[in-house]
DNA sequence: TAGGTCACG
DNA sequence: ACGTACGTGACCTAG
């Protein structure tokens, strides 16, 4: 069976250029908010409807047969933003290259082309479905043609049907007594007078009697109300030409017939398009081709559960009589209370009140497995430990997919079961929910969707797991790394509100000192953290010379300050007032408001954030206390280990070009590792052609760089500009390490050949990274994609090396009973909060679990200090 | 909400 | 010729 599918191109660009932020722009700056809303809902009807035909009818930009009829007419003249109009060429430019068919005919508008196209298809004996944004269409409703209107409530769109006895059902008259309505409403946006004083309402009541307006002016007397009818009797001609203008023709003269507009699925999903969203930066467009061949493609299906109340005891008999292969647990505490779980047994969800659930893992044998959405969250309430039968979905999807950006139970949902549950932020509300705001109804169907979802994507993920040889990498390294993090957060770090306090309050003179001289150069107050009015302070009023821009405005950043340092005496201070602020308000007032009362910082780690592995961490991010200068170093000072424990940091020195080294099995880089500790000194040495006891600091810092950008995937572009030497230098340094070190040359090609046959590279421990930029036609994508291929293997990998080493010394530190614990990872670096008579073993433990985590081609190798403040243990 | 800036590895 | 280093998170301003 054939199906045509009809879509009013005007109407739904506007729709998504109104519903979405104008804000959405792509790489070269052109709007996309009403592309993006174009092609959210054609892929959810296409999933949906899965029509043989598509047909996109637009209006053209001049007057048609009703602005003939009727000068006044607005139709196709409304006036159109410029950042609307601009993407009207590129939805065109996307249709073509999908093979949609667009039709757009001078002196018709959509609604007729639309409409002509519809009558033809049924007369052909195709299904007809037409998406409009536009009611009026509401008119060409049939008993078999399908009206859609889609409809964003609570920031999801849903997508209203109609069909002839769906408009009466809402508006108790027929399509075509529709249009006699709109004969006396008339229409104000399209500037159709109908009559005056007759809206909706009685327009609704005159027709449901009378079925007609020419019926109605027969029987004109007993029209009501009063003023209607007056009003009717006097405009007779203008309510039927009002309906004349506002029918839809049905019968335009058109080029193209229907049988032109056949497309498949494939076309819809090519490579070709693909590239087009990567190129105007609609990447979340992309996620829909994951598996063009599979069914993915389809929008999941609404599911809705049957939920049922059960005493908790009944639950865990009815569980531990039964077969059940999966049990998923959902929940969440609200103000720090429970307020009922959901508990999925295979396909069927319970709903069990109180917290006798906590002790579910004990209560139900222990060889069936509970599947929970975000284990980390959960552990404290039900006591889970790493021996427990439990499995962590989201951490299971972020394994298998680590782009995404959240995996919560509605998207692993979607991606998994092909179901589509209304997320937390529609149920629950934006603000955090309290006792007295949240609503119990939808706070059932949260965690019933959280406990279904758990329980029936677990098989799917670990069959996926399975092949794409993750198993062991979840298992062995992500699973455990859960408990290990938990108790991370619990222990959180003892931090010195005093200290920060005081320290502050130097922070805080020096900028009220630094504001007046600024000003007092400036010759006028404003706003210093604004980037905005410091540029035309500094590049306006005082004429400096701007370098570079931003997509803004001018560039202040500290590159950019730097070269005019000795231009003017306002840019040192500038500098210092941004370094004081920083430290002030990220440093001191925001660490100070994340203090608990227990007097320590519980950070949380999160483990399914980053592209390529490693943890990260916030509220607030521990990960990136300054170290670099002396005065940020400062509120290292802060932190502080428990009365009668002591600091014991170990980093691991080095660790990504050893991991790069051993990966490319380079013998001359093995060799600079093994005969030295100095690696960037032997590089110089190499790379420069000079003996190592001649290597001066300068050539050093030169080599450091070099191998830096080697790791990030250099070019000679960003080796110059790090360097500030010429892009030519800088390619004579690149040539000179490759020849140097061939077999890394040869190990980085590799990655991105690899990428681009795979799609995706991998770590030493088979992590993945998908790189969908690789596919780009944009040069600046691929290159990108070029970059993150060579980069990712080896960050990745180091990263999968200190996980490794955490579960070491975790373990360790457990097995031996000892009372010093790991508070802190900072990628290449464990922090200890070590018992004082434990400081001795704890060092020996680090140094043994972390160098011996793994085992590669060039010793690992850690630097253990001690000390009793973060900043005396570096 | 996005962009700019800057803190870390 | 394109315009750049890889990975994060917090704070501030502007619209």
């Amino acid at each position: 069976m054939k199906k045509l599918l009809l879509i009013d191109g005007n109407s739904i660009m506007n729709r998504g250029y109104y519903a979405l932020p104008n804000t959405l722009t792509s790489p070269k700056g052109i709007h996309t908010n009403a592309l993006l809303g174009f092609m959210n809902i054609f892929y959810k009807v296409y999933g949906e409807e899965k029509p043989t035909n598509i047909i996109v009818a637009f209006d053209v930009h001049e007057p048609t047969f009703r602005h003939k009829m009727y000068a006044e007419y607005k139709g196709t003249r409304h006036p159109m933003d410029d950042e609307l109009r601009e993407q009207f060429p590129i939805i065109k430019e996307i249709l073509k290259d999908m093979g949609v068919l667009c039709v757009e005919k001078g002196g018709y508008e959509a609604d007729d082309i639309i409409g002509t196209y519809s009558r033809q298809g049924i007369s052909e004996g195709l299904d007809v479905t037409i998406l409009s944004g536009d009611r009026d269409l509401l008119q060409l409703a049939t008993d078999t043609v399908l009206v859609r209107i889609p409809k964003t409530k609570a920031g999801k769109t849903t997508v209203e049907d109609y069909y002839a006895k769906d408009v009466e059902a809402e508006y108790g008259v027929t399509p075509l007594e529709f249009i006699e309505m709109k004969g006396l409403m008339g229409d104000t946006s399209d500037n159709i007078p109908g009559v005056q004083g007759i809206g909706p309402k009685t327009a609704s009541s005159i027709i449901q009697k009378y079925h007609s307006i020419e019926a109605a002016l027969e029987d004109i007397d007993n029209v009501k109300p009063d003023r209607a009818r007056k009003n009717l009797d006097e405009n007779r001609e203008m309510a039927l030409f009002s309906r004349d203008l506002a029918t839809i023709k049905l019968d335009c003269e058109l080029d193209n017939k229907i049988s032109d507009s056949e497309v498949g699925k494939e076309q819809i999903f090519s490579k070709k398009v693909f590239n087009i969203f990567l190129e105007y930066g609609m990447k979340s467009l992309l996620k829909r081709f994951e598996d063009v061949s599979a069914d993915e493609a389809d929008t999941p299906k609404e599911l809705s559960l049957d939920i049922k109340d059960i005493d908790y005891k009944e639950l865990v008999t009815l569980i531990n009589k039964s077969d059940a292969e999966n049990v998923g647990l959902g929940f969440t505490l609200i103000d720090g209370d429970i307020h009922g779980a959901a508990v999925c047994v295979d396909k069927d969800v319970y709903i069990v009140r109180g917290d006798a659930v906590r002790g579910i893992r004990k209560d139900i044998k222990s060889d069936i497995c509970i599947s929970l959405i975000n284990i980390k969250e959960y552990i404290r309430y039900f006591g889970f430990s790493r021996e427990d039968n439990l499995f962590c979905s989201s951490l299971a999807a972020y394994l298998l997919s680590p782009l995404s950006n959240n995996y919560d139970y509605s998207f692993i949902a979607a991606k998994y079961l092909d179901a589509s549950f209304e997320d937390e932020k529609i149920l629950m509300g934006k603000e955090v929910p309290s006792i007295f705001s949240f609503d119990m109804e939808n706070y059932r169907k949260l965690i019933a969707y959280m406990a279904y979802t758990a329980a029936n994507s677990k098989d799917i993920l670990k069959a996926q797991l399975d092949d794409l040889s993750l198993h062991n990498l979840y298992t062995d390294m992500e699973y455990p790394l859960i408990f290990i993090l938990d108790s991370m957060e619990r222990y959180g770090v003892k931090t010195n509100k005093d200290f920060l306090m005081t320290y502050g309050e130097e922070l805080d003179s020096r900028v009220t000192d630094l504001t007046k001289r600024i000003y007092e150069l400036a010759g006028e107050e404003f706003n210093i953290n604004s980037t905005k009015q410091l540029g035309v302070i500094l590049f306006e009023k005082l004429g400096l010379k701007s370098g570079k821009k931003t997509k803004s405005g001018y560039s202040t950043n500290v590159d950019v300050l730097n070269k005019l340092k000795d231009e003017h005496e306002i840019i040192p201070l500038i500098l210092e007032y941004r370094s004081v602020t920083k430290l002030k308000s990220t440093y001191v007032e925001g660490l100070i408001d994340t203090i608990a009362g227990d007097g320590r910082i519980h950070s949380k780690f999160n483990q399914t954030v980053t592209a390529t592995g490693r943890l990260s961490s916030t509220e607030p991010n521990l990960q990136n206390i300054p170290t670099s200068t002396a005065e940020g170093r400062e509120i290292r000072r802060a932190f502080i280990p428990e009365d009668g424990y002591t600091f014991v940091d170990a980093d691991y020195s080095q660790i990504e070009l050893r991991v790069m080294a051993s990966i490319s099995e380079d013998q001359s880089l093995i060799d600079a590792f093994n005969s030295s500790k100095d690696i960037h000194a032997i590089t110089a040495s190499q790379v420069f052609r000079v003996d190592l006891q001649d290597v001066t600091p300068e050539l050093r810092r030169r080599a450091k760089a070099v191998n830096f950008g080697i790791i990030y995937g250099i070019s000679s572009f960003g080796l110059g500009e790090d360097l500030g030497i010429s892009r030519k230098e800088a390619k004579e340094y690149i040539d000179n390490y490759y020849v140097t070190y061939s077999k890394v040359k040869e190990y980085l090609d590799k990655c991105v050949s690899d990428a681009k046959e795979h799609g995706f590279v991998k770590t030493l421990y088979g992590r993945i990274r998908p790189i969908p930029e690789l596919q780009s036609s944009n040069f600046m994508q691929r290159s990108f994609g070029e970059r993150v291929a060579m980069n990712s293997p080896i960050q990745g990998t180091a990263a999968d090396i200190i996980k490794l080493a955490m579960i070491k010394v975790y373990d360790e530190l457990k097995k031996r009973g000892l009372k010093s614990r790991m508070i802190l990872q900072i990628h290449d670096e464990l922090l200890i909060e070590t018992a004082n008579d434990e400081i001795e073993e704890v060092k020996e433990l680090l140094r043994e679990n972390m160098e011996g985590a793994a085992a590669l081609a060039v010793p690992l190798y850690v630097d253990v200090h001690t000390g009793d403040t973060l900043y005396d243990a570096k």
